[in-house]
DNA sequence: CTGTATCCCAGCGGATACTG
DNA sequence: CAGTATCCGCTGGGATACAG
């Protein structure tokens, strides 16, 4: 039944009061966040993504471009397929023979707004320089940004944290 | 000076054509994503950041509700504060001893959009129940949005990556 | 060119035991 | 309650060598 903690300056997000025991959040089943990193955890992935988004296709220069070894690359890239992240597709150049190449399915390209969000954090270290991401229309640099199914923007003191209900999500992602 | 790669119905983003190769992307010195990485890239970072949001602050309560090994938090809370994610701030309760607890710092909050598309990733996943995260004003659940310093929602497809001019960095975090 | 098989190391995360 | 010290297994990632 609590709405605030102990310390209330500090308080973070709210929390509905549906909960008699504030660890039922932490016990209601896998968190949502853990079973992403589950698939996107890890930096040979995250890597192979960030390639496919600037356009690497080919085997060869995914592995270049990333700088991973390619025993990592293969087995990564084959996990993602598996996760249906990529698809392996065939396609040949006229006279020349039948080679593959990765592609981010939708369920990859929808990691969207989490790579422009780990790039911006990122970028907003002091450091200075490397890639940066634009809106090609206007030139401007991109921001993550959260919304609401309403389209309000929500910042961190309006959130509210609750067990979801049954049925299936909600929340679908944003373009 | 390339624009487009070699097959463009799968071109994700554009690229500027200030480079004449296209590895002075990867070359261009260390990704900001892979930055992130370093800090937040492990499970139990994510895990403590994830229950500081939702109010946890003591030791113990971050212990029980990551589930994490005693071990393990106490390590990772320590490299936090070290990354400057988190404060270890003494308090005391009158008639009790000091105690300590850990907040985030507008560093650590800034990770909030990070956070939402995590958890919005992986609720997507057609898996249900867990906590979901919503609009506290309307109730409506949050969804990752990207934008542009102008304003402007930006989709996938109208996304240019080209190399950061020097300078700090133009984009903070958005709210 | 596009991988796979092996071997190796470092780091993450857990179990246990112990301190203030 | 709030940690630290030690030990240990697992996985991520790299190096090398080899194959279609």
């Amino acid at each position: 039944m609590e709405r605030a903690d102990l310390h209330d300056e500090h308080t973070v997000f709210t929390r509905t009061g549906e909960f008699a025991d504030r660890d039922a959040f932490t016990a209601a089943g896998w968190c949502a966040m853990e079973r992403s990193l589950e698939v996107v955890g890890t930096r040979s992935a995250m890597m192979l993504v960030r390639e496919a988004f600037y356009g690497g296709r080919r085997f060869d220069d995914l592995v270049r471009r990333t700088g991973l070894a390619e025993t990592v690359a293969s087995k990564r890239l084959r996990q993602l397929v598996t996760d249906g992240l990529m698809e392996r597709q065939p396609y040949r150049v006229p006279g020349a023979r039948t080679r593959h190449e990765y592609v981010l399915t939708e369920r990859g390209r929808s990691l969207f707004p989490l790579f422009v969000a780990l790039m911006n954090w990122g970028a907003t270290n002091g450091a200075q320089g490397g890639v940066e991401l634009a809106h090609a229309g206007c030139g401007e640099p991109l921001l993550p940004a959260v919304r609401c199914g309403a389209g309000h923007d929500v910042g961190i003191e309006e959130t509210e944290a609750r067990l979801a209900p049954f049925g299936p999500r909600s929340g679908e992602q944003g373009r």
